[in-house]
DNA sequence: TATTGTTATACTCTATAACTATA
DNA sequence: TATAGTTATAGAGTATAACAATA
């Protein structure tokens, strides 16, 4: 339990305390928010939602991949895939075969439209990470990334 | 126009890129989708959600700010905020009194029933900083939070 | 005319639970 | 029994557009 004595201007309400911004987790939380509405502008030239893309671009990073190891690399529930999968095998930019080896699964691979999705928002893609690391120097934006990496592993392993 | 000329595998597959692990934009809004599930874990205990508690803050933070200024402080369209402070008002955590100047307005503060849910729902939220933030020295800490704002100034430039 | 806050509506992301088909 | 994927459902966060009351 906290024993938090808050600090009081003259009148008895609760003095600003500006307690959220030292905390990594709201600025994250607050940032992440932000790129996903950037983000979103950026793929909805291809129809695609900021979700929808980067399952796309797993796919193409994993081709024959099957929606259970989509879901771990993701890591999101196997049902929050259904509909991102749907989508994108509805504007054909990948395509399902079912597995020789087992018949529930199907492989998941990027299609030639898929491909010409990607390299068509590519340069916006490049474009906004220029913008995002304007402020930053070389060394500072790969102890961004490092961090960043060392922060995911944190959540994931807790 | 992209000519990237994507690497293929013998049997003409597109080759695993790695595209996506240094764009710090996709890994700011994969690491900002797993604050916000331990944030949702975190807040539950006090029957709010991540968005909910983060304007309950503002609020605590700005005392009688109005609606409006709380958009602009939580950079959110007025009207997704209009279900938050219901919420928060629902549970008895803020109260709205109408301005005297501006029968339009209402002004925002907090109850004690809301500074109590703040200081019980504290402790694990500084607990989980450290866990987030274990990996990193006091230096790099402060280099990434220097960054994220770095980071949301380019994005709120823009 | 412009602003404060609300309502109606819609989309994305997320999960849990129960289901089918298959292993 | 366990696993791959689907469906039904629900909650949270986000926005746009149109509205009432007030400035």
């Amino acid at each position: 339990m906290s024993k938090a004595a808050h600090q009081r201007t003259p009148d008895g309400a609760v003095a600003p305390r500006r307690d959220l911004e030292g905390l990594v987790g709201y600025q994250l939380r607050r940032v992440g928010a932000e790129v996903v509405k950037e983000l979103s502008r950026i793929f909805s030239v291809v129809g695609l939602a900021p979700g929808q893309f980067s399952v796309l671009m797993l796919i193409a990073e994993h081709p024959g991949c099957f929606q259970m190891e989509l879901a771990r690399l993701a890591n999101v529930d196997r049902s929050t895939l259904v509909p991102m999968i749907e989508r994108l095998a509805q504007l054909k930019f990948i395509r399902r075969r079912q597995s020789d080896t087992d018949r529930r699964a199907f492989h998941l691979r990027v299609t030639a439209r898929g491909r010409k999705a990607i390299d068509q928002v590519m340069p916006d893609l490049r474009a906004f990470e220029e913008t995002l690391t304007d402020a930053l120097n070389a060394r500072e934006k790969t102890a961004l990334l490092r961090s960043l990496r060392h922060v995911e592993d944190a959540l994931l392993r807790q």
